[in-house]
DNA sequence: GTCTATACCTTGATAGAC
DNA sequence: GTCTATCAAGGTATAGAC
């Protein structure tokens, strides 16, 4: 079956783009991965870019149904938390792919594709309208702009902090999300 | 002039490293950038590995004279934003060396590195006896973790919100620093 | 569509003359 | 210590048989 085939393969570049990131990936390791010949992950996808695209949309649809399914009887604000916890929980999952933000040529193919963007762009007008919401509401700093708040809700997803709570071992994973919440929504400083 | 040689070219390291990271960094652009072969880098290094992390020592050398130079007479809470905002402002300028938070070949490196490690643990020193103060006094909260406040405070080294928020054309420098020190120090809910 | 084998290129690192 | 020239390894991608 051809579609269980490549949802094999993607599933496995997104574990190894968590793992090591876009760069440090190779195709050797996802064909040895999947336990196919690496000539035939390319009558699949048609370069290595193809497949990080193809996990990165999986992601964002995984994220975009989880957004769809949030309860609309919450607050703008606890559905903004529910949207960052989730994503905490993925990342601490090692499911998180991991891309470069600088200039790479991941980001000429991600922006050349037409599913990515549609998808970004859903979440991002959910997530706005939540964000747009909560200002009103005053839940959220209404002195920031939209976008601003967006960008940082986004950066949790890669937010390096994660990694490092978990390897001074001295908190679990629970504790992590809750703490990064913490931060991400309270503050540093004391309220 | 040997020492001058060598200033040269790990100030073009840190340049490069800030624009592209580590992986996509290349040994030919670095002898390319300081205008040397590039067999003659490695009379001066011995490795890439060894360039980045004279990279990271000198930044984080520049680190700790800015903390040394704080006014002493400042609130710990206003010690801790001048150290974020310097931070803040080094990485908009391009100059923030950009290093794999995963684990690579970079990170040994760093790890048998003492004057790294030592220079890294003086910063954390420094920084985590401003966070003690700060949350015995009341204003950082005393709830957090103090490690996860010194981790949260480092991690904006490599925001990516700063890139974001520039590449949207829409703010100032300046702007972006405070934005980004708001969500921070008073998060993204309304105070 | 899967495989083996390989072309082609880039990269980190070195040899050896000066 | 600088250069030119080169090596060895490993990477993406493809050819061609089945």
């Amino acid at each position: 079956m051809l579609a269980a085939r490549e949802e094999a393969i993607v599933q496995n570049v997104n574990r190894l783009l968590a793992e090591k990131g876009f760069e440090a990936m190779t195709v050797d390791e996802v064909a040895a991965a999947v336990g196919i010949a690496k000539a035939s992950l390319y009558k699949h996808f048609t370069s290595k870019e193809d497949l990080a695209a193809a996990a990165m949309v999986r992601m964002l649809r995984r994220a975009r149904q989880f957004l769809d399914a949030v309860d609309p009887a919450l607050s703008p604000l606890d559905k903004l938390r529910a949207a960052v916890r989730w994503t905490l929980q993925v990342q601490l999952e090692g499911q998180m792919p991991a891309l470069p933000s600088q200039n790479s040529s991941l980001r000429a193919a991600l922006m050349a594709n037409r599913d990515y963007l549609d998808t970004l762009m859903e979440i991002s007008d959910e997530l706005g309208g939540w964000i747009e919401a909560a200002q009103k509401e005053g839940s959220v700093n209404p002195k920031l702009p939209a976008l601003a708040v967006l960008y940082t809700l986004y950066a949790r997803g890669c937010d390096p902090v994660l990694g490092f709570l978990q390897s001074s071992g001295q908190h679990s994973d629970e504790e992590i999300v809750e703490l990064v919440l913490s931060t991400c929504f309270d503050g540093l400083r004391n309220r």
